[in-house]
DNA sequence: TTTATATAGGACTAATTTGGTCCAAATACT
DNA sequence: AGTATTTGGACCAAATTAGTCCTATATAAA
């Protein structure tokens, strides 16, 4: 029930990325020192996020990394994705689980439910949304809960 | 972001215990053989939810393992809380998380109102929920989730 | 065209977590 | 009391995860 320690620091760094300048390119090595995060680990992540879409690469002098978007469009859910696969409480929580117990499991159908409700949470949540620390202000709001498809 | 592959057992095991009695006084054997998990690791997840208090255990003969309380009260929170301890995504998920950093984080706060929002739906769902086959029925209703403090 | 800079990719090691086994302690029944 | 039964707790093995390093490739500027 934890998110990789990797996953927990993309968060830190995407976010602390937001806050420095959205739209700049930034190196490993900066990124690194304003997050105080090992630069081997940061050059790492940084590595998986750009191969799945969520930064975007530029090698050779000058280089670094870039959002692929804006931090608006960039869900939470979407960079735990992007670190860890798909997002899943459990082995059987697709549709069609395909496992030999399958037909005699007496889980199944509610985890799916549970995922589903879990990952609207984390959809619903964007990298901007992560650089607010008013602690007043609702990320999330009841109008947006209602439609989780539950 | 997944459950441990024990405490996917746990739910296992406890929904398979409803489903056959569950107010009688069951042995590891016994939910061994129902549930298909082998007899070790399933006596490992008994011990760990009765030391828990998710059961209550009866050692010698006729002992067992029994429901510490209707299936209706114990929700999927308690459970896995029982197997791995508070439901976290990250570290710093507390409202003190009192690492070095605190001062400085980016994130924090988000982080802990998506901690609350995931927490709300596992409260949601009790054993009994988790014994329903039927697709058609919704476990989380719009009046519980509007409960729900974000 | 050369050089400095920066990422890409992969291999390797260390640490942590998870899973599984075994033996001792407790209990109820005869 | 003795004995079969069943849990409790300590221990070990395996798998996963985190972290490091090295070489190759691409780019911009001198």
């Amino acid at each position: 029930m934890k998110i990789n320690k990797l996953t927990d620091y993309s968060i830190v760094i995407l976010t602390n990325l937001v806050i420095k300048n959205e739209n700049a390119i930034h190196t490993a090595k900066e990124l690194s020192e304003f997050s105080e995060i090992p630069l081997p680990t940061v050059t790492r992540i940084l590595k998986m996020l750009s191969s799945e879409g969520v930064l975007e690469s530029h090698r050779g002098a000058q280089g670094g990394y870039a959002l692929s978007k804006s931090p608006t469009d960039i869900s939470v859910a979407e960079v735990i994705e992007a670190m860890e696969g798909p997002i899943a409480l459990t082995e059987c929580a697709s549709d069609d689980c395909g496992c030999e117990f399958e037909p005699s499991c007496a889980v199944g159908k509610p985890w799916q439910k549970i995922n589903r409700a879990v990952n609207n949470v984390l959809q619903n949540i964007s990298l901007s949304d992560m650089t607010v620390k008013d602690e007043s202000q609702n990320l999330l709001k009841l109008t947006d809960i209602k439609e989780m498809s539950l």
